[in-house]
DNA sequence: GTCTATATTTGGATAGAC
DNA sequence: GTCTATCCAAATATAGAC
């Protein structure tokens, strides 16, 4: 028979109002930029004053830390759940379209979990292990289709860079996500030619021009 | 003969100052990022006190739009300084050698002309024109190799991918501005399959999770 | 053109009453 | 736990003397 813990409702009430701060936070930098997050509009979307948030958090950074605990987790979890059909080609699509859909829909998450764009900010060792959990997901996906740390480093830079142009430069259209498909199948291609032991062709020096 | 127009040394002097002040705010912005332009320290850097810039500038925005003129500018000029061989996958490695090289080696430039993070800022139309002046170069040589514009938004892509991953997951590093030849490998490889009537195979439907 | 002085706003954070 | 009051720092920008 399970014993019931004792429940704490005094803490179960802490915790319901930590995660209503942190909602109301997501909703601001998503209005406001990731950058535009300050103490005083927060607590006033709480109904607070900016002080009564050091109860539940000791500083600003720990709100950002917090969020990106809850991001990492977030993208972790979606990325464990997508199903995988053995067929390599498909499940690399149903990947990036995961990934790049993920990050499109909210620029300001991505930009705090995969840009770190925050001035001073860096996440906590044990936020920075949630992160970490969903890219060792995708490696070990890859690495089931015979695909190596190159690959996939090739792989995050394709989905990076279609992400990427669309929030640049086409906000909540599709012009690069619309892409997606066809990026993989050029990759795919791609990592299919090469074999276990390849070499590559003579490389171009960098043609660069200093200012 | 040619009539010499008389000099302004006042304009001269000027001008003089003018460029000195952006000099020093790119050493700025290089040493603390976009963001942290702040006109105290740019002052201070050119022996003046703050507010004596505005004799020189109309605001802070203005600095930035002056900055990105300037960016603009020397990516149009070192693009279209870009040697062409005629060799179609010759010409895209060294171009886009050029684009990773030129983006990594000032991240905040990098920052300012291709990702607009600085919030409440835009390009004035006249600088803007000098940043398309760039793109369109592009553009042309890419149509003289018989690739339209779906291909453009690839390259773009798979340009802004490396720069980005390098940038934030490998600053001062390789280890994704080392895979440009084989980037653009793959790539012409797939733009050389499809010719100018292309069917796409079936589209895989987008897997996507909502907080 | 450059300075000092200052206005104005805004931010994070703390002290202490209740 | 929440509040008021306040501190402190930093930012952009303006006014006016020199």
């Amino acid at each position: 028979m399970v014993v019931q813990p004792i429940r704490d409702r005094r803490a179960e009430r802490r915790e319901a109002t930590r995660s209503e701060i942190l909602d109301a936070a997501w909703e601001l930098v998503r209005a406001e930029g990731l950058a535009g997050l300050s103490l005083r509009d927060l607590a006033r979307r709480v109904g607070m004053q900016a002080p009564s948030l050091y109860s539940y958090f000791d500083s600003k950074h720990a709100i950002y830390d917090a969020m990106f605990r809850q991001g990492a987790q977030e993208y972790a979890r979606g990325q464990a759940l997508i199903p995988e059909t053995g067929d390599g080609l498909v499940d690399l699509k149903v990947g990036l379209h995961f990934f790049v859909g993920f990050c499109t829909e909210d620029p300001a998450r991505y930009q705090l979990l995969f840009q770190r764009t925050i001035p001073g900010f860096e996440p906590s060792p044990e936020s920075y292990a949630s992160s970490v959990e969903g890219l060792e997901t995708l490696r070990a996906r890859l690495a089931g289709m015979g695909l190596d740390d190159d690959a996939l480093d090739l792989l995050t830079a394709i989905g990076t860079g279609l992400t990427d142009q669309q929030i640049s430069n086409d906000p909540g259209g599709d012009r690069w996500t619309r892409r997606v498909d066809e990026a993989i199948e050029m990759f795919f291609a791609h990592v299919s030619l090469r074999g276990p032991a390849t070499r590559r062709p003579a490389t171009i020096e960098k043609v660069g021009k200093r200012r």
